[in-house]
RNA sequence: GGCGCCAUCGUCUAAUGGUUAGGACAUCAGGUUUUCAUCCUGGUAAUCGGGGUUCGAUUCCCCGUGGCGCUACCA
């Protein structure tokens, strides 16, 4: 049974890196027929930030990505599903300690009594003489009585793993092949803090195993840290996963994405209007791609064709400009019904009363102009309120201010005499034929009319907005247009 | 400093020893057009450098270079 799980601390909101890598685990889970978990490894109480979990929640809820198992959102409310719980670390502190324990009787670990200062010197001594960094093993092999005495004495204490100091470890990943790793090298990783609680790489072992994961799906700054895990697994006797490091997300300038640099959580792609099928898609094909030249994906179909062996092994340049592309795409394939229930929220965000309008006809106005639900709801709001702008506008380039206030009212007469349905379709053939009929040019009248509906440069055509405002309010706009001029 | 990972157009990537090195985004030029956008046509643009191995290297090996990660009682 292959089951994967998406761990993130609750430290604030939803990386969009951390976003490809439970997406990833996920596809990976649901391909396989196996089981989605999320755990919250909240073991560093310090970091934690209000909220943050709900916010990961609903990240992950708009996006579609379903979690089987662990913390979950059911209702607007956190729960937990599953029975391997607890699924939050901070649940499972005796967890930890009955596990501790086992390897302080096989003496795979050990108590160390070193002070933060004796710690910090001999970093400092280290970094001066160029050496590498790492715990000297001062506590390694303290007696039985000293480790009783000073722990009678109430001396605080750290438990660290005691590494072997010969051999090679060897990390069999899924996208990075073998990589090894002299035993040496690898620090007394300190498994359980002073304060009780474990460290990641004491409990991301303990719970992985617990909670049966059969391939741990993480990012790639977890990769030098893997053999101090496996090392674990083995002092346990225990089956290590499968392994899979992802490369990390990067800006244009190469560096990791960081808040300092851009919007890095995905409810800020929420915000701007970004929908999530375009979002995923595009997060998907940052590091991996079906093998062909097909580009749109939805998340089932993700589900079908993932694969571990088109994942790229380079890290990926988030790159906006292709991401606007997707979401446009989308956006223009969207029924406009559908769309209009997207733009909802962005249209009350802007406190507009749209309760008089068709919003569907509203936003079908933006669709292949707008790149997101923000930006089709700022583009549209000349429909609800006629900007100011310059009489000087309304002549066309080819045109002058005589000529243009002349069409004008003869557009408008021609207007109020129309008779049929007042739609964009019936005014388009109507009127098309009755411009040839007077010998112009459709810029000598679609121009003007243009710029009289929407008081904008850049808009859409003036026979769709037309279609949207109504008969009475286009021809207002246009007889407000002849008196400015 | 030590250890490790990575390296094809500006960007995402395809091509796992034999291709005029392909596609997409962006960009440029032209067309359509009332503006913008869409749409259509075409163009510019890449194998980090040096050694090997091989009849032949983007592809395999080594050495550089560069980028990144780790090097915490943070994850």
């Amino acid at each position: 049974m292959i089951r994967t799980r998406f761990a993130p601390s609750p430290t604030g909101y939803l990386h969009i890196g951390s976003l490809r890598t439970a997406l990833y685990a996920y596809l990976f889970a649901r391909k396989h027929d196996g089981k989605f978990l999320l755990r919250i490894e909240d073991t560093d109480q310090g970091r934690f930030v209000e909220g943050s979990l709900e916010n990961i929640l609903e990240s992950f809820a708009w996006t579609h990505v379903t979690i089987d198992e662990g913390v979950v959102l059911e209702n607007g409310e956190i729960k937990q599903k599953g029975d391997k719980g607890p699924y939050i670390q901070s649940e499972r502190l005796e967890i930890y300690q009955k596990y501790i324990k086992v390897l302080l009787e096989k003496n795979d670990a050990y108590h160390c009594f070193c002070s933060k200062e004796r710690l910090d010197e001999m970093r400092k001594q280290q970094e001066e003489n160029k050496l590498a960094t790492g715990y000297d093993g001062h506590c390694r092999n303290l007696t039985k009585e000293e480790v009783d005495a000073k722990l009678e004495n109430k001396e605080s204490f750290v438990i660290r793993m005691k590494m072997p100091k010969e051999g090679v470890t060897v990390i069999d990943d899924m996208v990075r092949g073998r990589v090894e790793f002299q035993n040496k090298l690898i620090d007394d990783q300190v498994l359980i803090k002073a304060d009780g609680f474990p460290t990641y790489h004491f409990a991301v072992v303990v719970d992985d195993h617990l909670m049966e994961i059969s391939h741990a799906i993480r990012a790639e700054e977890w990769l030098a840290s893997t053999p101090k895990h496996i090392v674990l697994y083995n002092m346990f006797g225990w089956e290590t996963p499968k392994f899979a490091h992802l490369s990390l997300l990067i800006n244009e300038k190469k560096q990791k994405l960081s808040k300092r640099h851009g919007d890095v959580s995905v409810i800020d792609y929420v915000k701007k209007g970004y929908l999530p099928e375009a979002f995923v898609n595009f997060i998907a094909f940052l590091g991996w791609n079906p093998g062909d030249d097909r580009e749109f994906f939805t998340l089932e179909e993700l589900e079908k064709e993932f694969d571990f062996a088109k994942v790229g092994k380079a890290a990926a340049v988030f790159n906006i400009e292709k991401l606007n592309w997707y979401n446009k795409q989308y956006i223009m394939k969207m029924s406009k019904e559908e769309l209009a229930k997207r733009c909802e929220s962005f249209f009350q965000e802007k406190s507009v009363d749209v309760s008089s309008f068709d919003l569907a006809k509203i936003v079908a106005l933006e669709q292949g102009r707008a790149n997101t639900l923000f930006e089709i709801v700022e583009n549209t709001s000349f429909i609800f309120a006629l900007p100011e702008y310059e009489s000087s506008m309304l002549v066309w380039k080819k045109s002058d201010k005589e000529t243009t206030k002349v069409n004008l009212q003869k557009t408008i007469e021609f207007l109020e005499n129309i008779t049929g349905e007042w739609t964009r379709e019936n005014l388009e053939s109507s009127m098309l034929t009755w411009i040839k009929e007077q010998g112009l040019g459709n810029g000598d009248v679609l121009w003007p009319m243009r710029v009289s509906l929407s008081g904008l440069q850049n808009s859409p055509g003036p026979l769709e907005i037309a279609g949207v405002l109504g008969k009475e309010e286009t021809l207002t706009r246009m007889r407000q247009a002849v008196d400015k001029i």
